[in-house]
RNA sequence: GGAGGAGUUCCCGAGUGGCCAAAGGGGGCAGACUGUAAAUCUGUUGCGUUUCGCUUCGGUGGUUCGAAUCCACCCUCCUCCA
């Protein structure tokens, strides 16, 4: 075809799945039969300190297989969608520079297909207090009344949103007062933004939900058995904010509680447990958006060779 | 043995004659999601031929035009007295 030639995005592989649904144990098994690094995309697993709550994998489950985009932030850090793309980002064009396969592995949708699309994010000034600002007239004058506002400026975001959605509205009419454009219009901006790379995305998944959840269950006790409570501990004497986002993440926000208002820690487990699994299932919600993704589904006897046949076999029609 | 109290839809829990298939919360199920995303938000949750019908509030009878709500007896659990 004559005239400029559209880029050809690089081919990555992408694992992905709910939580305590062998990522991991995939990604770096598939890296050691191609030659690939493996470049996480878990929102938590890049604070530092935070290695038992968060499944990060250990040396010994890395097998010598270099790993990107862990412990890349302190967990009083404000950390983002977009500074998440920008590093996950370099990690993975220096590797295809090297020669050699990136497997994004981790269950953060959000980042996943913002790494992927190439998705462009409207500026943002977190010192600016601005955030702060649209909060408290939030808090002070009610969804309603906010949404009035936004739908002033940018109805159709007004119309697809709820007044209860706090986060969503105040993010919309920061995009506007920040940019002066509208977080419609910068949406269908960004969409116009040719993807950024041409990925082979495998989703794990389980065939009967009640399997997810034993997974999930024995997670967690293996989590406690190796001190969690004492990781979080840990954390909070450190003089970490409990409140900062690191601090949300499903096991620290359950163990803080207990730790800081005395409950017991047995029944802080059951509800990390609880949480996790619904965690998994907005996890599936979101995946399920993909029609592309290869779905392998853990049957009634997981068997990793089935699953590493399945995946090399989709890899080498997909040409990496 | 005696005196009280309680049994409600998967769970907790409101309801004390009609407006009750039954508030609210939890859990489940489903969905959304573009700089906090392991976060946040939404819908739904007895059955069916679904602007209507059927079966539910420990059990069985009864009162009433009408009962989860009132009465009788029975069963189970709790507290107190013996």
């Amino acid at each position: 075809m004559p005239g400029k030639e559209a880029v050809v995005p690089p081919k990555i592989l992408v694992i992905t799945g709910p939580t305590a649904s062998g990522k991991t144990a995939l990604a770096v098994e598939l890296a050691k039969l191609r030659g690939g690094e493996v470049v996480s995309a878990d929102s938590m697993q890049v604070y530092r300190g935070m290695d038992i709550g968060t499944a990060k994998p250990t040396a010994d489950e890395m097998q010598g297989i270099p790993h990107h985009m862990l412990d890349v932030v302190d967990p009083g850090e404000n950390f983002s969608v977009a500074r998440y793309v920008d590093m996950a980002a370099a990690c993975v064009d220096d590797i295809l520079a090297r020669g050699k396969l990136p497997i994004v592995a981790g269950g953060t949708g959000l980042y996943i297909d913002s790494l992927l699309s190439g998705r462009d994010f409207a500026a943002f000034d977190p010192d600016s207090g601005l955030r702060a600002r649209l909060e408290a007239d939030f808090a002070a004058e009610g969804g309603e009344e906010m949404l009035k506002k936004l739908a002033a400026v940018d109805p159709e975001s007004a119309a697809r949103l709820h007044p209860n959605d706090a986060k969503r509205i105040i993010r919309a009419l920061e995009v506007f007062e920040s940019t002066g454009m509208t977080i419609t219009q910068h949406n269908l901006h960004t969409q116009s933004i040719p993807p950024r790379y041409d990925a082979l995305t495998i989703t794990l998944c389980f065939d009967r939900r009640e399997d997810m959840w034993a997974r999930i269950d024995r997670r967690v006790d293996v989590m406690m058995a190796n001190g969690l409570a004492d990781e979080v501990r840990g954390l909070l004497n450190s003089g970490l904010d409990p409140r900062c986002t690191a601090m949300q993440a499903i096991g620290y926000k359950e163990f803080t509680s207990a730790l800081t208002e005395g409950g017991d820690l047995r029944a802080a487990a059951e509800e990390v447990k609880l949480r996790s699994r619904q965690y998994a299932k907005r996890q599936l919600t979101w995946f399920a958006r993909n029609q592309a993704a290869k779905r392998y589904s853990w049957g009634n006897s997981p068997d990793i060779c089935d699953c590493l046949r399945y995946s090399t076999e989709k890899m080498e029609e997909f040409g990496i």
